[in-house]
DNA sequence: AGTTTTATTCTGTCCGGTCAAATTTTTATT
DNA sequence: AATAAAAATTTGACCGGACAGAATAAAACT
């Protein structure tokens, strides 16, 4: 059926993420890919162009899912204080599986500079996530707050700042810190948000 | 001499910097180093152990330059605010080279994990900023300001959203936004250390 | 001449992608 | 339902090419 070939994509995809964390961008081999996911080499060149076109589908499949789950969480909040909040707790959630993800996802960062259809990929996702910013600093205003901010700059500032934050944290191999990046860098977006001009 | 040895192996690590820019750290042979340095194969061999030993020591060379750099600026600042601005614009400075300079030490960003001897020299780096950050934020506390950030969390946000400006800056091919970038930047951490608690 | 430095060649390893054969699944026929 | 035929999927051996590092040769310097 259609769907056992869309199963073994996901096969594959979840294989190359876990191999490409414990192994590196650079040194995952398709023998990797079909080791980690228990098939043989050629299943890989069956579902897939070739090698980068489990890579492009593998970044896609990502972005996607983070954005999803980030857009996902701010929906459920009704207020701009609460969606901040959410937003930021859906970027730092799932320390364990986020950190393999975060891990995965600044490999494809390096490798954007060498790959048209990474950056294409990877464009889309920042356009995503200054959505969120966006709807999040709108409502605010919409509630009479967050009235010294710009909202486009704005929603930029709130994104460097969470990708900063995670990203010390991914350097960071301290697991207790995770709490800690995740609200520091939520009172520091909302202490930038509420600011009164002088 | 042992000047000339020195010259040789900047000239190996310059040339190894603009080889991992062109084609990404994992493709950069040996060949490649060679040819951008115009010398043979030999050459590296001879002054380094190895590539990897290239690599080492070439994120070292960077990242403590970016150091050196950024630390000179704030010390011809006498007053916080000042520094911090100073900060910024190193950070930022010389927008063609910085786009070199970060991009390959994004790719050595991603290969930490594979790596512990990059992953301490990552590790001193980012004392190194912390420490920047600290300065600053005490300079202003002894002038009266900056009085609800704390000094250690502070030089964290501060580094993050460095960090997260300088990487959305790289992936967004437009030059025009170098000035964008740097200056939101600044003036998103102003006003997070100038908040005033309600 | 002897030593250091540079250039070239060699060698063993590894990898991505292919492909023909084997296996499994689906469809058609009786 | 049983069987046969066809289609889809899976396998792994294989090939050509690329590379790191070693070995060797040549040149430059002292």
């Amino acid at each position: 059926m259609n769907n056992r070939a869309e199963e073994r994509r996901k096969q594959v995809l979840r294989a190359t993420l876990q191999a490409i964390c414990d192994k590196g961008f650079s040194a995952v081999t398709l023998q990797d890919i079909a080791d980690y996911a228990d098939v043989s080499k050629g299943v890989i060149s069956y579902y897939f162009k070739n090698k980068e076109d489990v890579f492009y589908h593998l970044l896609e499949w990502m972005t996607d899912r983070i954005f999803q789950s980030e857009y996902a969480a701010i929906q459920k909040e009704s207020n701009a204080i609460d969606k901040m909040r959410a937003y930021v707790n859906a970027a730092f959630k799932n320390p364990e599986d986020n950190r393999i993800f975060y891990r995965v996802y600044l490999e494809f960062l390096a490798q954007v500079n060498q790959n048209e259809r990474f950056r294409e990929v990877n464009n889309t996702f920042y356009k995503n996530c200054w959505f969120i910013g966006s709807e999040i600093i709108q409502k605010g205003k919409s509630e009479g707050i967050f009235t010294n901010v710009e909202i486009e700059s704005g929603s930029h500032m709130i994104r460097a700042l969470i990708d900063g934050c995670l990203l010390q944290w991914l350097m960071r191999d301290d697991e207790t810190l995770h709490s800690y990046y995740r609200d520091n860098c939520y009172e520091t977006i909302i202490t930038y948000l509420n600011n009164k001009k002088s």
